[in-house]
DNA sequence: AACTATTTATAAGA
DNA sequence: TTCTTATAAATAGTT
């Protein structure tokens, strides 16, 4: 919509690339916000320019409601792909949780081989690649130098309850945290 | 743009509002997608219904990097702001991850009163509590019971490479990780 | 940053 | 829903 029909590929001039952009991408944040108005939704739109520059916009609800709307979803979604292919490769969460609670809880721990724990672990790695999320990686980004440095003294445990304690190496948490289990 | 000019308010014909909805949607996403190619840029637009179904799209690049980035700002963002308060309240992130590794490395770890460490352990939760993201709740809420059962015999031991290894109580790591310092 | 000729999106209708 | 078409809105090239 303009003097010429444009074609949809790359814009080589570099400024009119960066006029365009400017222009598309308000135009394309103020229909999100349209949408959002008209039609009772929420709509979240992020943009990374290609030098790295972010615009957003959140209309109908907060950036992070959104956003966990999504994970939410997107967790689903792969937990229900193509069951029998899971299952082949590796078993359902639940019942792998179950599992692995299950030979802990027999105390087979000490005895477990490695090869056992690493294979749980692998399960378990493969189970959770959907959920896990990047913003973990932020938060690990801070934590993995204490983690090396704690070493085998000191445990940092991480609590589903957004809180955070540590533990000794032999075990006493220094902070009782919330039961885990329902 | 359509025979007439419709003002940007709640549609409240159910029927027509489910129309334009389905409509301005559509012309949202393919919005997003000519920007990407045009202007070379990433953009994620996620859209979700006023019942709750999710619609989204990711061009340039995939929905969870678009959403990295995202937190990445977003965190950048909140810790830009109100620097005074924050120093009044707690540490600088940066300073304080120093403090604490200082404080480890000088083996000080055996001996640290519980109320030394519960006081780093504070100031560290304040400090991240910005980054700390929802999504991790959702992994949590998958690891959380597993590390009630594993307990005082295996740690299950969260690495910021993404992967995941299992570390038994004699601090043996049954898989090796990634250097967590660079 | 404005302007305006055109293209594009879409509201209403079929 | 899907298609059609009149019209509003967005924007490409220009100033």
């Amino acid at each position: 919509m303009g003097r010429k029909k444009v074609e949809i590929k790359r814009i080589e001039n570099k400024s009119s690339r960066q006029v365009t952009f400017s222009k598309r991408r308000n135009g394309l944040i103020e229909k999100a916000r349209q949408v959002s108005i008209l039609c009772e939704s929420s709509i979240a739109v992020l943009v990374v320019s290609g030098s790295g520059k972010l615009y957003k916009s959140a209309s109908g609800d907060n950036m992070s409601k959104i956003i966990d709307r999504y994970e939410i979803h997107h967790a689903d979604e792969l937990e229900a792909l193509d069951l029998a292919e899971k299952t082949r490769n590796y078993l359902p969460l639940k019942e792998l949780l179950e599992i692995v609670q299950s030979k802990l809880e027999e105390s087979n721990v000490d005895n477990a081989s490695e090869d056992t724990l690493i294979s749980l672990e692998e399960q378990l790695e493969t189970a959770l690649s959907v959920t896990r999320a990047r913003k973990t990686e932020l938060m690990m980004g801070e934590v993995k130098s204490l983690q090396k440095t704690v070493g085998k003294k000191t445990f940092l445990v991480i609590e589903g309850d957004r809180g955070m304690s540590w533990e000794n190496g032999s075990g006493n948490k220094v902070r009782e945290t919330l039961p885990l289990l329902k």
